[in-house]
DNA sequence: CTGGATTCTGGGAGCGCTCACAGTCTCTGG
DNA sequence: CCAGAGACTGTGAGCGCTCCCAGAATCCAG
């Protein structure tokens, strides 16, 4: 920087003040400076600029499923692209963290308290980490993916309008003259298992437990929820799986025990993700849109570093018919 | 760090060594300064250590693939999962970073050369990439998935043994009885598109060019390059497609020209991904191990960071016999 | 008892940057 | 013509750490 500064002619401080924006530069010291910075090549040194300014221009995207599921759902990947780029736009580097094992949470927790990032997007499925406790002691801005069950009020976060998507497919499901309605829930310490289910209720009441069956978002949950819903309501003609992946291992199941899609049982989905449409019969689904997620939430972080602002956007879900229902 | 020079009544050089391994710290002092650590809560600021140290503890994950190979290859997420997790061993953070179009690359080239990494595993799909140059004249330790075609002696790289599958894959098919054994590669410009080709080669010698088509690794694609083959050759009797993703889209386009597999037309498929067993037919196909290729990649890297030495890394590939042939 | 390793410790210098402050110069209105 | 506002510039201090060097303490062999 010193170098750059004596080609151009002037101090270190006006070569800072044209990396910083060039308020208070003249044109002439302006060009000077690009000039001779053009000709030395000269890069700054993040590290030294971070010290002092105690920003690192980097956030940390905590993936912090005790599944791989980064490998069945595609949604996280969406998520994970949608987000880099958003940041790239701003000029901050995502700093991608794996957090599955107890073990590997603490270690990640030491590390992004330990000023390495500006803020946190935490992409988990389960609630209750204590990971979320030791960010927020550390005042360190989060932004969640999907509501962060407990925690609404403390932290912001992007989420789905779950409960209303629900709502819409088993009207849609109940408008086709199905009778007996199940549902394949998500986990029940998840927000799209508890809200979707909320949603189920909201339309058909209390109705029959035994219509009630629940997976974990991967495909072969779907077929083991369908098996046992088969078995405790043989008459059941339609199914809301609350995720693309568990409708089509659901629909497998279906098929092995003979039922026709829709004639006999009518499938919904969720997520309106590329399995919706990879394979026959083309899923009606719920819509949500994961690029928009991962575009507010980096606004979103963006707010929280800068001001400190917190909070949460519903996104909202669209009925999209195809052919399973 | 001051704070704990005091606390635990020694300097802030004491401090330093316990932090840095500990040698030539006396056992009284160590503990000292160790209870001093968990008393003040004192963490590392990594900034301020990188400034002196000039070392990052990062590399960089570049992701510069033009398409968005992320979400249609499973193969991208396990080596991204793989890299994280190897690194994460080694007390290395990994930053991701897509540079999916040219202005993406430069901005890439740009950040990566301002230090803020110690290296770069690149994992691309299309060769003679700007970006190598920029990154060599740089020195900065790089390793590539898959032989980077042109810089074969320049950057280290792991990549499976594309020819020896290839020809495993086609001597098994021609044991079978197949006489008109045709083949769907990837993009000439990716060392999966030519190496496999070329081993195709190796055992079938220059055969009939009218065998021989070409698609980008995308699950359309194979289907597009099945019907081609179809209309040219419609007397062949097998088709070996160099991913799994195509194979499924090739299957797709023989099923609509009325072909069963694998009586009327044998499919092999190459990388043994989770798409080879999503759905019946059940693919035969070369298995190439993606957890070692990651694995491989960061321990070149971290060789080539601490030593600056230059590998290259072949690992096997295996056949794996189903029902698609 | 002495000289020279060997182990351990403290403190100064400096990594490359930003920020605050003091100072200079120019332009305005009274 | 002058005071004051505004535009612009240079300089010193300091961010939190590691590294190096000098010196103190300890130990062992001669």
């Amino acid at each position: 920087m010193e170098d750059v500064a004596d080609v151009a002619g002037v101090s270190r401080g006006t070569v800072s003040r044209v990396l910083n924006g060039g308020h208070y530069v003249s044109p002439d010291a302006l060009a000077a400076v690009q000039r001779a910075i053009r000709k030395t090549g000269y890069v700054v040194n993040q590290h030294a600029r971070s010290l002092v300014t105690q920003r690192s221009d980097s956030v940390a995207f905590i993936l912090s499923d005790p599944q791989d599921r980064l490998f069945e759902d595609p949604n996280f990947a969406i998520l994970l692209k949608g987000c880099t780029q958003a940041l790239a736009e701003r000029g901050i580097t995502l700093v991608l963290t794996i957090a599955g094992t107890l073990e590997d949470r603490k270690r990640v927790g030491r590390w992004v308290t330990a000023g390495h990032v500006d803020g946190v997007l935490l992409v988990s499925e389960h609630a209750g980490s204590p990971l979320i406790d030791e960010l927020r002691s550390r005042g360190l801005p989060i932004v969640a993916a999907g509501r962060p069950i407990g925690y609404e009020r403390d932290i912001s976060y992007v989420a789905a309008d779950d409960r209303d998507g629900a709502r819409q497919m088993v009207t849609y499901l109940r408008s086709r003259g199905h009778q007996r309605i199940g549902i394949i829930t998500g986990p029940i310490d998840t927000p799209g298992g508890v809200d979707r289910l909320a949603g189920y209720h909201d339309v058909l009441g209390d109705g029959d437990p035994r219509l009630v069956a629940t997976g974990d978002y991967t495909e072969d949950s779907g077929a083991r929820a369908m098996d046992e819903l088969l078995l405790r309501a043989p008459d059941l003609d339609a199914v809301f799986v609350c995720s693309d992946l568990m409708a089509r291992g659901a629909i497998t199941a279906l098929r092995r025990a003979g039922k026709r899609i829709p004639e006999d049982v009518a499938v919904g989905g969720f997520d309106d993700s590329k399995v919706a449409v990879s394979a026959p019969p083309l899923l009606t689904t719920i819509r949500q849109d994961f690029v928009r997620v991962s575009t507010e939430m980096v606004r979103l972080l963006h707010d929280g570093i800068t001001s400190g602002d917190r909070a949460a956007v519903i996104l909202p879900t669209e009925l999209v018919v195809r052919d399973s229902a």
